[in-house]
DNA sequence: GCGAGAGG
DNA sequence: CCTCTCGC
């Protein structure tokens, strides 16, 4: 055999993975119609269809125990006489596993005197000399001794815990010992319960760990007991050859007279005919379906011929060389994703009161447990439920519909009450927020810890695509059933979940529980290596019930003054583009850029050196054309029916149609995963960019008022965070000093900079500093600075020198964070949420500046945003715990809006503002304002 | 997909 | 610097 080709050797523990799948079953056994419980069988055949289509073992072979007694026996009398009599089901059991092993013409090793840990240990040492990986797949911890830098212990996914690859390191972790051989040490003090090894009396797994830490073996130890004192010393005196036999126990063989012959334990797939014979007895047909039906078989077996694995592949298929060079099994991804099709798992649809009580006995022991939605609509305001699925262990899922009569959906819920209401279950789900929303409205308050697995990527890449069907194929190599397959494309002629085939929305259902389960089991580590966890588990999860609370309750817009308002507006503009028409002389579509930028600069010719965008096209945005408005009237003209049409279709006509029937308020959706900083964005529609700078922006922000007479809104917003945050990183002195005086900052920062006393700066001096401050925070560089201002380069580059002159530490600050950035790649914020900037080394100097702008800009944006998100959890069970009716209802970045009972407004002015302030602790005060209105607009 | 403009 | 929505 060629060294290009794999040596990739499974030896599995039959005893212990039956015994495992014993257990597994023995809560709802499967009987089929002749009686036998085939569990083992089935759970057995799973497991080892797992390992075949996963791993993809060049070589394979079972171990068993033979009912001989082995040395073991001889050596100590009562050993293994613990054990209780094996259970009926596993001895009828062990048979036809053997027979299903034969049909995948996997050799089933045994050996009268031995049992399957030594044979295992013995094969797994040859192998390794002949260069082979080997995996030895058990969840027995005594095979540890046996791992090597080629021989993992390999632990099957068992109960919601995933798949465990150890290596020696892993080993010695576990346990923490120098060598894995002192795992025959550990076991030989300890003892072994369930093997009824006696080990040395009051010693257990810590005093172990300690004990060989100073003397290395067991015998050692007792050859030192000199070193030990009291009762300890005396055990260990005279239990001493106890504790040399308990070692010599738990030792596993690596000398078992069998050969190691490569040929016999290649695995070349199985007998199909066999295998089917087996089935049918068994009445296994949805395995049996799985595997021989065209597109299983399929994935199953060419998948691997593919890979040159298999038969007469040619050795040199550069596919396989690449594929597996791999050592570790978790990265040796193969190359077709696995899908519905090839995977193994265990759908279930669930329907009825009793079966739905069953999967709640279940559900309710569980301490994880994902669960999802299937709904009619997008928006969850407004779906109704088709169905919810559940999972708790990896593979296998369960979906209970929800029909169309929304009393009967009332009662399926109602059994399933006490599941959601429960706190101590961990509930998992990819968005989970939408399903919460979903229940909202049916009545069900979801009680306990969030996990949302969107959640935990957008922490671990924060720039990355956080879809499902996405992240099924970037973690799990896996390429779930499509929506798309199930309701059509996107848009108009898009189905309805509710009138898809209910067996199929069982498939994509239970899938999608499942995948999303297994997405955790991926993440978590993640999290912890990025040291995540706090941010995740404090901040972004409890913020989930926040969030929905939030759009739940909405906020109620003033549907009257918005219609008149449209129609002063719709009268101004067409007054206004009649007018642009004739300064113009000619008639166009004043709403196309391109078309007006060639009235303007071909026909008119304002501008001789008129700027172009990268398409081509003449530019014709606000800064433009406000510096032409002062010698030319079409250009104010053209600005203003341009404000107007913006607030028309973005707003006054917008914003009515998107009140929630039901409710007749507004409810937005606060995105928790697109900001790249970590802030909160709002879609449908988006409440964060309601305008508040123009005159006749305001009036829109007029509309959005009190829900009530008994109601006022009571608006709270962070002064200056940004620059405070700033202040706090660089821990400048004059900056923190004006703070704490409660200055004004920008005409602090003007008095600086322009050398005068604060009693002489003018507006000018104070626009031109607070502008400085903001491209300060922005990570500005001399050229931004002089486009935001108007201002020749070399008088903006005079200001931003004059700055750091002035404010020294701003200005390490700011290198410093650069330079993290180079040496990292990344940059993060008060909390840790971190930021990728992989440009930041590019040769590219756009990139480059681009990327050293957001090392500046992104912790601090991103604290900011870390301070609110935090300050609204408090804030949130502050007003739970006191039970107050008022509801927070809106977030813009550094701003919070309370619906506030008339009642209330005084208990909320006296707690808001210090909970907000004392969210995060800074080395800055952190200023709080509060405002109270029947609009919003009175309010801020 | 882009330009423009609303907010922070 | 970070968003979202509109109309072309």
């Amino acid at each position: 055999m060629s060294q290009n080709q794999p040596h990739k050797l499974f030896l599995l523990d039959a005893m212990a993975l039956i015994y495992r799948a014993h257990f597994a079953f023995s809560k709802n056994p499967r009987i089929n119609s002749k009686g036998l419980n085939t569990g083992v069988m089935l759970g057995f055949t799973n497991t080892l269809m797992e390992v075949l289509t996963k791993e993809k073992p060049s070589h394979i072979a079972v171990a068993f125990d033979t009912s001989a007694p082995t040395f073991r026996h001889e050596q100590f009398e009562p050993y293994k006489a613990n054990r209780q009599e094996q259970p009926e089901d596993i001895t009828v059991s062990i048979p036809w596993v053997k027979e299903i092993v034969k049909a995948f013409r996997i050799p089933v090793l045994e050996m009268d005197g031995f049992e399957a840990d030594d044979i295992i240990g013995t094969l797994a040492k040859k192998a390794e000399r002949e260069s082979f990986t080997v995996y030895m797949m058990t969840p027995d911890k005594d095979y540890g001794q046996i791992v090597d830098d080629h021989i993992y212990l390999y632990k099957p996914a068992f109960m919601g815990n995933g798949v465990d690859v150890m290596g020696p390191k892993e080993v010695c972790a576990k346990w923490d010992i120098e060598h894995v051989d002192q795992v025959r040490d550990i076991l030989g003090l300890m003892g072994d319960a369930v093997d009824n090894i006696p080990g040395i009396p009051g010693i257990g797994a810590k005093t172990a760990t300690k004990l060989l830490k100073e003397f290395g073996t067991v015998e050692e130890l007792i050859k030192n007991t000199d070193k030990l004192k009291g009762k300890q010393k005396e055990n260990v005196e005279n239990f001493a050859q106890q504790g040399i036999l308990s070692k010599e126990l738990a030792t596993i063989k690596i000398d078992v007279p069998i050969a190691f012959n490569e040929e016999d334990l290649r695995y070349d797939g199985f007998d199909e005919e066999k295998l089917r014979a087996i089935f049918n007895e068994l009445e296994f047909r949805t395995l049996s379906n799985r595997i021989f039906k065209d597109e299983g078989k399929k994935a199953v077996i060419q998948k691997n011929e593919q890979l040159g694995l298999f038969g007469e592949a040619p050795s040199s298929s550069p596919a396989s060389e690449i594929e597996f060079e791999e050592e570790s099994v978790n990265t040796s991804a193969p190359v077709v994703p696995d899908t519905i099709h090839s995977n193994l798992h265990h759908y279930h649809k669930i329907k009825g009161k009793d079966a739905i009580e069953e999967l709640m006995e279940y559900l309710m022991v569980q301490k994880v447990v994902c669960f999802d939605t299937e709904t009619t609509a997008l928006n969850a305001m407004e779906a109704e439920l088709v169905g919810i699925s559940f999972a708790y262990l990896s593979g296998e899922a369960y979906y209970i519909p929800c029909p169309a009569d929304q009393k009967e959906t009332q009662a399926i819920l109602e059994l399933l009450m006490p599941f959601f209401e429960n706190e101590d279950i961990l509930k998992v789900g990819q968005n989970i927020k939408y399903d919460l929303l979903v229940l909202k409205n049916y009545g069900i308050e979801v009680k306990g810890a969030l996990y949302d697995t969107m959640l935990a990527h957008y922490l671990i890449e924060p720039e990355g695509k956080h879809s499902m069907d996405w992240l099924a194929e970037q973690y799990l190599n896996y390429k779930p059933v499509s929506i798309t397959e199930l309701i059509g494309k996107k848009g108009k002629n898009q189905g309805n979940m509710r009138d898809v085939d209910e067996d199929e929305v069982t498939s994509y259902a239970a899938e999608d529980a499942d995948i999303t389960l297994r997405l955790k089991e991926k993440f978590d580590p993640l999290l912890k290596e990025n040291e995540l966890e706090n941010l995740f588990y404090k901040v972004e999860n409890p913020l989930i019930n926040v969030l929905t609370d939030m759009e739940f309750e909405g906020v109620k817009i003033d549907t009257d003054s918005l219609a008149e308002l449209s129609q002063a507006l719709e009268e101004e503009s067409i007054a206004i583009e009649k007018r642009v028409y004739e300064l113009a002389g000619v008639r166009f579509n004043l709403a196309s850029p391109k078309q007006l930028g060639d009235v303007l600069f071909e026909k008119l010719k304002l501008d001789p050196k008129a700027k172009k965008t990268k398409t081509g096209q003449y530019a014709t945005g606000e800064e433009i054309l406000s510096k032409l408005a002062d010698e030319h009237e079409i250009a104010q003209a053209i600005l203003d029916y341009r404000q107007m049409v913006k607030l028309k279709s973005t707003y006054v006509d917008a914003l009515p149609t998107m009140i929630n029937s039901k409710t007749g308020r507004i409810h937005t959706t606060y995105n928790q995963f697109v900001a790249a900083t970590g802030r909160l964005s709002s879609i449908n529609p988006n409440l964060q960019n309601i305008p508040i700078r123009t005159e006749r922006g305001r009036e829109i922000r007029k509309a959005f008022v009190a829900r009530d007479e008994n109601h006022v809104l009571l608006a709270a917003d962070y002064s200056q965070i940004e620059l405070r945050i700033m202040a706090a990183f660089s821990g400048d002195e004059s900056m923190i000093e004006a703070f704490k005086n409660g200055r004004d900052i920008h005409a602090t920062t003007a008095a600086k900079i322009f050398q005068v006393p604060l009693e002489e700066v003018t507006s000018d001096m104070r626009r031109k500093a607070k502008t400085a401050n903001f491209g300060i925070i922005y990570g500005i560089s001399a050229f931004g600075l002089s486009q935001r201002l108007s201002i020749p380069r070399g008088e903006a580059k005079e200001i931003i020198d004059a700055y750091f002159k002035e404010f020294p530490a701003v200005k390490e600050y700011m290198d410093g964070a650069i330079e993290k950035a180079r040496k990292d790649e990344y940059v993060e914020t008060i909390l840790g949420r971190r930021r990728y900037l992989r440009d930041i080394n590019s040769r590219n100097q756009t990139m480059r500046g681009f990327a050293e702008r957001n090392a500046i800009n992104a912790p601090i944006q991103g604290s900011a945003a870390d301070l609110i998100k935090v300050a609204m959890i408090d804030v949130h069970n502050w007003m739970k715990k006191e039970k107050l009716k008022s509801k927070m209802i809106l977030q813009v970045h550094d701003e919070l809006v309370f619906d506030a009972h008339k009642d209330e407004v005084e208990i909320l002015k006296e707690n808001i503002p210090g909970l907000m302030s004392n969210a995060i602790k800074l080395a800055v005060p952190v200023e709080v304002e509060v405002g109270l209105g029947k609009d919003w607009l009175e309010a801020h």
